[in-house]
DNA sequence: GATGAATGAGTCTTCATTCAT
DNA sequence: CATGAATGAAGACTCATTCAT
């Protein structure tokens, strides 16, 4: 992946990303990040304007690495219940690992109601999941009397939803696939056309 | 339901809620809900032992006036169908009075990985729907081969962000029943017994 | 003279004239003044709003100490040469004491353009002496065709800054008398009436 | 008048000028004015050795101008009394035109006691009118018993004084006939030779 | 139980200044 | 001469919490 800023705001913003996963947002101080990211005080704000923006661009971050993860597992498996499969286990895979920032991501979303910023992050991801629906439409792997914007959306958030409160209710190892299965099915039941 | 405490403590809960619904909580000081609530500043301490403390007692709250309000609207009418459309209903109310609370309360999740606590607060709205669900098997209302409590989780969590990405989203008024609807079908397509 | 404010306001006062006297106001913190008051950082702002708004208050304090000053000297001598006599004395008196803090009140004018606090300030002193110089020219000690306004203000600020200019120009100790005469008779030349 | 330095010099000293007055002393910084001056941050300290060392620029640059000003309407007339007048309508002009940054000069001074270099800068303006004095005594057209060296001072004082205190009080416009010929009497009572 | 004055630790943010290019 | 990215020291201010009354 190219990066989008040179290599001290990624340095910066991949400090942030593992203090905040060990300590929490609130117990974060910049002071933190920046003694991590070898930078000095001042040169965080040469790339965040504020502490809160930290949070837009972490969660950015998370959903580039979790498209970008899906679309190079995809390589033409275009069937959607192989996608559909792809983005079960990539988000699961994403959340396991980075389930400390994630959380603090919907709280960001709390910090200034900044919805129309989160919608905008969320946009790339939604459109590419949307025209994966249509498609399926057509082809006629799934039913075609839905609303692919609000299915799209609704996909999205029950797969995370799902994803977080798995890793972060610490359940047992081994549930992990029978979650996924279940969640598959659920999804499955809803959209295969017979 | 009488409250759990006498009127002091839910007149700071109330203006705990008025305030943060007004400034969101990080800008919310003890000082700002003590002056709404007409009490001392130290008289917030003998009833919540810190300022974190406040954030599952309002989700408490809110998850018991919502509780209660379906309760309230089921009335005998058991048929599962006529629950989930109740829930929905419910649901949506409440998303949209509370607006303002309710994200923080995933925020508040963040705050302190008290996972715990939070599954306590929701246990007795699980167990219901637990039992609705299980109800609605026996009496063939929908499929059988689905794991009821992973089921009851996924119906609240979906509902909550359906309701939640509505209002927050600032939609048109007159797209609610088509959101309803939408919501109430993907779930019975998934769930539905022919 | 009895405190506007009780104990803590006036310990804070005077422990940030003591300090800015010895550093000047931009090297003086707010730590410095509290730890020379005795007090908790926090206190501070329990009874300041903010660093800036001590300047006015230092102000007002050394105004109502000259004014008090003046005041306990005249006793009964109502003459008006005998008053400018003691307002210029007063005035080194008080400019010799605190010529530190003197400097900063016209750099705190210049902090917020907050002239209509400054007027306020030096009502109560201009007011007084208006009125000494309306008696004035009713006992025909000085001459009438005067803007009685414009000449108290004219003669406070012309004492004030000559005063100023003196001590915080290191004159040999000897000029003084000197210095204070050459003003007086300035005064006199343009003021008695023949 | 050739300028001191070369063309950099003067466009980080005006727009110091500019946006000083806009936004006072404190809250500017030195971003913005080598923003305002389209220089980069480091070319400041090419011209200055720091921040502190723009005051006495200023004030420098302020009173020649003033001093310019004057000697260019002087042009022969160098009767005492026209002088004077010369001097207050001067003063009255470029206080109104700068009143800004006048104020802020006055700050300046406190900033750090750099009395000498106060005195170092008005010392020219000084000079001037002690030789303008000493010749209206020589050619009697003022009193002879007076301390050249200290009226020279008090009347810029107070002529200064006079013009601050009316602009910066926002006065109705009409007055300022009126208060320079107050101020204009009250000096020519004081000095006139009978 | 109730009060609210006092506390003081904690942190974001600013900005004058430097220096490698 | 000019640049402007990087520095890092410094400080104002907030606010959860305590405790004597």
């Amino acid at each position: 992946m190219e990066s989008k800023h040179d290599g001290k705001y990624n340095k910066i913003l991949n400090a942030a990303i593992e203090v905040i996963s060990e300590k929490g947002l609130d117990k974060t101080s910049i002071s933190d990040i920046v003694k991590r990211a070898g930078v000095a005080q001042g040169t965080f704000y040469l790339y965040f304007s504020s502490k809160k923006a930290l949070i837009p661009a972490i969660a950015d971050n998370l959903l580039t690495i979790t498209l970008e993860g899906i679309k190079e597992k995809i390589q033409g498996k275009e069937n959607f219940w192989n996608v559909l499969e792809i983005v079960i286990d990539e988000t699961f895979n994403i959340t396991d690992e980075y389930k400390d920032v994630i959380v603090l991501c919907y709280s960001g979303l709390a910090i200034d109601y900044s919805l129309e910023k989160w919608e905008a992050i969320y946009q790339t991801y939604y459109y590419w999941l949307e025209e994966i629906i249509t498609n399926a439409i057509n082809r006629k792997e799934i039913i075609s009397d839905i609303n692919v914007k609000w299915t799209a959306r609704i996909i999205i958030s029950l797969v995370e939803n799902a994803a977080e409160r798995y890793f972060i209710s610490y359940e047992q190892d081994d549930a992990q696939e029978v979650y996924k299965t279940e969640l598959f099915n659920f999804l499955k039941r809803s959209l295969f056309k017979t």
